[in-house]
DNA sequence: CCCATATGAGACTATTTTGTATCATTCAAG
DNA sequence: CTTGAATGATACAAAATAGTCTCATATGGG
């Protein structure tokens, strides 16, 4: 699927309006990409059409970068950790997709969805085999907390209370180690 | 600011149905709370009112249930335990607020929130001086972490993946000490 | 320069949704 | 039993928005 220029401006600028209102109408998404509303139209049928193809671009955004990320990486913990501070970069532009409703009618954007938490998982998966994730966590516990860390260090940046290299460092050691003070045993019962 | 019964079930049904669509009609929140939409409209003065009305609601339970989570510990770091696992339990259905729009020319609002947002971070500032939390991370770090962690969770529980009661267990350890397994991380002391 | 194609602007329609008003009904208190 | 208040149902007006269509304009290639 072929894009031309000015599709590409409509993409981008419908994901920034998006990304911060859902519900965006049309006008605004136009007016954002400064472009006429019946350009919009012209390119994409109707607001469904436009909203597959922003699920597309994300797929297909996210599998590039996933992917020349693991290729970089040797074992399935740096590859993890590759894809993870990769996909942080681009991650909270495109979480309202999640709660876009007539996406899931579509087949195709469905199973590359799924597909992508499946590999997702595989990959947390064999970081647990290798040793470097705990074996006895959920791998499903894993890719949760994967997935609302990304979100919370995504908003963190978004506000400023956090640069995006920052971020990508703080993540992997959060996420790896935790907050705690190493030298402190960490009781989960109640008193 | 007394709510009758029937106002609690317009607000409790709103709940719900917003929490899964954002964009839900006054009409289907009529439906879901079994009640004419007139009446809707004259319980509250408009879609507006309801959502202010909502995020009162959302901050009052919260408060509560920190509150009472907090009377409970004697330490900052247990409070913060208490805190999160409790807010938990109720988080999932009221996240929808933060994108609703009006919200945020509510004044007695949008200080609620900062204010429970203040109160976090004063925990967790206060868990890093007893030691528990590591103090070369960014406060507002931690809350965001905290924050991405809990939505995770969230929706683990919404996905079935794990249940409410093996969550609370698990979003603790994770956050404290991480996923890595204790024997392969270089410089990470065990207990 | 000429032409094909895409665009901007805006009119227009159809649909959805909000918000108001009306009226008959229910139901509980007196 | 009577009355008043709240409700359900529905009709209605007003506004917002999606989607279509037309036309003048611009622009880049031949």
């Amino acid at each position: 699927m072929p894009v031309t220029p000015t599709q590409e401006r409509i993409l981008e600028a419908a994901q920034r309006i998006l990304s911060r209102d859902p519900g965006a109408t049309m006008d605004e998404i136009a007016a954002e990409a400064r472009v006429g509303r019946a350009t919009v139209f012209r390119q994409f049928k109707n607001r469904d059409e436009l909203l597959k193809a922003l699920a597309h671009r994300a797929i297909a955004v996210t599998d590039q970068v996933a992917q020349e990320a693991a290729a970089r990486a040797t074992t399935a913990t740096e590859a993890l950790r590759l894809v993870v501070t990769a996909v942080l970069g681009e991650s909270e532009e495109y979480r309202f997709l999640g709660r876009a409703a007539g996406l899931y009618e579509d087949e195709e954007i469905v199973t590359a969805y799924e597909r992508q938490l499946k590999e997702l998982a595989d990959l947390v998966a064999a970081a647990q085999r290798e040793g470097s994730i705990r074996m006895d966590l959920p791998t499903a516990w894993v890719v949760a907390l994967i997935d609302g860390q990304i979100w919370a260090a995504g908003a963190a940046i978004a506000k400023g209370t956090v640069g995006l290299l920052q971020a990508q460092e703080l993540l992997w050691q959060s996420m790896m180690k935790g907050v705690s003070s190493t030298n402190m045993e960490v009781h989960s019962h109640v008193e």
